[in-house]
DNA sequence: TTTAATTTTATCGTTTTCGATAAAATTTAC
DNA sequence: GTAAATTTTATCGAAAACGATAAAATTAAA
């Protein structure tokens, strides 16, 4: 995960949680409250300018009563790996 | 969610990960140097001992080649909300 | 056992999150 | 249009993540 990657990461999560906030006829103010987030610190990540810990996440997630899976968009939505029985292994760059 | 629970939520994390890390057979070393993060961090990590970002876990779980959502185990397995049509609304505490 | 490999724990310095606060900018309501 | 509400942005200090490093503890291998 390049810092592009994760930086449009953070602004897809931002744009989930401003949705189903909105959604929901929440403020910023009002979704603090329930979170225990700060309004300003809120705002930087539905903006995508802020990274954030699991734990924080998740405290969002669930005053918006969703899981923080709801909130990242990468789930695979049935069979996934095994498909290819082959497995290419781990580059790990002549390391040990 | 409290901090109770968000501690035992690091520990289910961390739990994921070794497991699937020694499913792989690799060492910490060697998931260190696949996903960019320190050994020590991520033997913080694995025994729930430390909070980490939401991208720290994403560099993780991709050089795991899952998902993030794969390490929480917060995903609902259908229906979930709707069910109960009445919807309960927020409490806010009295505040507007 | 004893040797090596792995993991854990601690320390230190840097970076970043986060809350609080306030001001500026934007949006909404009247 | 003007006022109110909402959102954004900035600043500050405290707390925590993170990398690097090394030592201690645990586990695996010989």
């Amino acid at each position: 995960m390049d810092k592009k990657q994760s930086k449009e990461q953070l602004v897809e999560i931002g744009e989930r949680i401003r949705k189903i906030r909105k959604g929901h006829r929440l403020s910023l103010h009002q979704l603090a409250l329930l979170s225990g987030i700060s309004t300003s610190a809120l705002s930087l990540v539905e903006t995508g300018k802020r990274d954030l810990r699991i734990t924080t996440l998740n405290q969002i997630a669930s005053a918006l009563r969703i899981t923080v899976s709801d909130l990242l968009g990468d789930r695979v939505e049935e069979v996934r790996v095994a498909e290819t029985g082959k497995d290419e292994g781990y580059d790990l760059g002549g390391h040990k």
